[in-house]
DNA sequence: TGTACATCAGTGAACGCGCGTTCACTGATGTAC
DNA sequence: TGTACATCAGTGAACGCGCGTTCACTGATGTAC
């Protein structure tokens, strides 16, 4: 167990950040340790900061890759030759009823993003950022936000506020109901042809 | 520094709570220590195990009075002899830009309550719901949730939305567009005359 | 009402634990000749 | 191409720290007579 080649080494620093990235969404920055996040790579702790400052700043590039995932995965969910509302009604559905158990990063980040004097705060701003321009189908359209269309601004906070509720609130009665009325919502705007 | 007096004690006992829910709204509840909510209320750790079995115990009494202090608060904010939507429209300005650091329990409490095994899920669950009744400005119809009308729900779901957002991503430039557009909708649904 | 005693709210030091981080060490990698 | 040596990615134990929790103790409160 020697030195690595330059190449492995690089390759087991994007492993590193994969592995983080995924366990910070599936349980959050905070309750997951150093230790744990190069255990799920298969290595031991001592070598982490042969790659990363602090765990703060692996925090920080874990969440610009969670973002870039998230962007990826979403092109791939709003392409198709239909028209951007009714793409966005596929998205919205798929956000609110996830198949795996793992959090979008605008959740995930949230809570450590709002702490005070954290640079996660400007990738976070970004990485949203860059979500909701994906979510209007106009990647790299930001000065354009203010004359965006207020309902799909509207829809796009209500499905992240509606997850977030539902995490927390588990099968309450009320959740539901809300992630239906939702839905709903973008379904409505895709069959009225709302503008994107 | 002896014996306090069953009354004396109660009160204690009632500080402790309000100060951890204040405490746990301003910076979130792994952020704040036992001896710290105790110097709140100038008092020592050691007798914070005479009230309380554990500090997840106080978690869920704070976020319990919590969730109460936000109800009587929607509740003087809903107050009025205005219709239900046009309260609504108020109390969504003043949810979106706060005068004070403090957290709604919605979004405070949500990180630790989407945590594996956590009773405060149904707190949670509860606390939410009963402000999403007042909300309504009908406290106590539960029942009727599914056939309330999903505009209401889609606001709700969309100002607790930008609020995550708006607090973790700083003064990101897409923020007030989003908080605008909720602030638009609410304003619309009452100049429309939205049921309630 | 007064006295003797048990109770127990609150103190503050100490405990055990897990965390982020450091460090001496290993040995394959990369380099100089 | 082969040899000698420096580099440094990764190891695993150890460190310091703050946390939640425990505990022996204090002395005013509450109670029994």
């Amino acid at each position: 167990m020697g030195r690595s080649s330059a190449e492995q080494a690089q390759q087991n620093r994007a492993r590193i950040v994969e592995g983080a990235s995924r366990l910070f969404r599936e349980r959050g920055v905070e309750a997951v340790s150093v230790a744990e996040i190069m255990a799920s790579v298969e290595m031991t702790v001592g070598g982490f900061y042969k790659h990363f400052a602090s765990k703060e700043a692996l925090v920080e590039e874990a969440a610009g890759r969670a973002f870039a995932d998230a962007g990826a995965l979403w092109d791939h969910r709003l392409a198709g030759d239909q028209r951007p509302a009714a793409l966005r009604a596929k998205l919205v559905a798929q956000y609110l009823w996830p198949r795996a158990g793992r959090q979008c990063p605008i959740i995930a980040f949230a809570p450590h993003a709002a702490g005070e004097g954290a640079i996660l705060r400007d990738i976070y701003g970004q990485g949203t950022g860059a979500l909701l321009e994906r979510f209007f189908n106009n990647p790299g359209d930001e000065a354009d936000l203010a004359h965006a269309d207020p309902r799909t601004l509207l829809l796009f906070a209500a499905m992240v506020g509606a997850r977030v509720m539902g995490e927390a609130a588990g099968d309450a009665p009320w959740v539901e109901a809300v992630k239906q009325a939702v839905a709903n919502e973008a379904e409505r705007q895709a069959a009225r042809g709302a503008t994107g």
